[in-house]
DNA sequence: TCCAATAACAGACATTTGTCTGTTATAATG
DNA sequence: CATTATAACAGACAAATGTCTGTTATTGGA
């Protein structure tokens, strides 16, 4: 390949590893090197050692592809997308999972879980029909939080708020009422972290087919 | 090894086969053959390749460690956020991520990184100030895409549209104008496939630089 | 018990792949 | 311009690894 300015092509090579290896697929020396267009194997390897020295790329002397990342990265976890959300106990049935979606590995003690939203009661804050929302299970909520409550077997993002004793449900679309439901037909099954749009139609990873 | 009920080493060896390639680092043959102490490559050959079969795995023959898993049940993939897009041949250099967040991995060629998007233009779309879009980079852009695009060493996320040969930017906010760059000055960085919102300060997954 | 299907073994060969030695070209610096 | 560091090239060898042919052992059911 053309002679290219001191560290260039190097850290061109780390974000090619770092793709490669993040996605389970760690290339050999050859392979950098077709992928650079390099006449001589040792162009890519000397740029590999370097990156070893560097500290950017751990590797196993000898083995094939035997490249890895440093730190062992905290890959995203999956978490489950639902349809519906169960009333009672939470726990979610198997057969209401549409798949799952990778996320932000926080502690492995957290349920996370992802939820379709349907309506535009929430439009004011972004949430849009059809948006997926990730929600941590947690009884821990406080005023303002956007969270996902169940009245009446019925599942609703809102907003969260306390006010004379009473929980409060705000829309935030001005055509919708504040809720104002009776405490024992109200649960709240979490928080809402993050929200995404899908603009593409990309089908969600498949439940494992063993376990 | 002792002989098993059939079936039975079949599955432990898919097990193990999904463990290895979801940590990103895929056997080779005598490796599967040493973890179930088998004295011939070929017992742990023949079981890799009714996996094949029965498309619970997938291969790159005659290729080391070319075991993958299929897209289905692939685990999400890392694509770094960066602040800004850098202009020219399109790689991003290392300084500019400030993190990776777990995304679909969708086909092992694409590119794909995620993007910060300030200001206003798009709230109709629901794509807010401080919302991260991911972009996939390609130049097959259709009529109707959000796509990324740089102007002049600018960056902005637009709806894009091709009329009268020219190539219009339509922002989805009644009070911005239609862009209507020259083509000389335009290059389309990707189209938008995914629009993020993350409602707790999530620190994304760092890049490891120390190891 | 017999038989087909599966599991496991043995040994070898071919290809892929890591690694090595040495050379030439360009970049950065004073 | 001279010098040093980095980048790229060339060709070869050795180890790792995939693959092949043939054989023996065990399972599961007729």
């Amino acid at each position: 390949m053309a002679y290219t300015k001191p560290g260039v092509t190097r850290n061109r090579i780390y974000q090619f590893m770092r793709k490669r290896l993040l996605e389970g697929n760690p290339p050999t020396v050859r392979e950098v090197q077709k992928a650079f267009r390099m006449r001589a194997v040792q162009s890519a390897k000397s740029h590999l050692d370097a990156l070893v020295q560097e500290g950017l790329l751990l590797k196993q002397p000898g083995k094939a592809r035997g490249y890895q990342l440093p730190t062992k990265h905290r890959m995203g976890a999956l978490a489950p997308v639902v349809g519906k959300v169960p009333a009672g106990p939470f726990n979610i049935a198997v057969e209401d999972i549409e798949g799952y979606i990778p996320v932000q590995s926080y502690s492995s003690e957290q349920t996370i879980f992802a939820l379709r939203v349907y309506g535009d009661s929430m439009i004011d804050t972004g949430i849009f029909d059809g948006d997926i929302v990730l929600v941590r299970h947690q009884s821990d909520i406080h005023q303002g939080d956007i969270v996902v409550a169940m009245i009446d077997d019925e599942t609703t993002v809102k907003e969260f708020r306390r006010a004379d004793g009473r929980v409060e449900l705000h829309p935030h679309n001005s055509r919708y009422e504040v809720l104002m439901p009776d405490i024992e037909n109200l649960q709240i099954l979490g928080k809402v972290i993050e929200v995404r749009r899908y603009l593409e139609d990309i089908g969600f990873i498949e439940a494992d087919i063993n376990g």
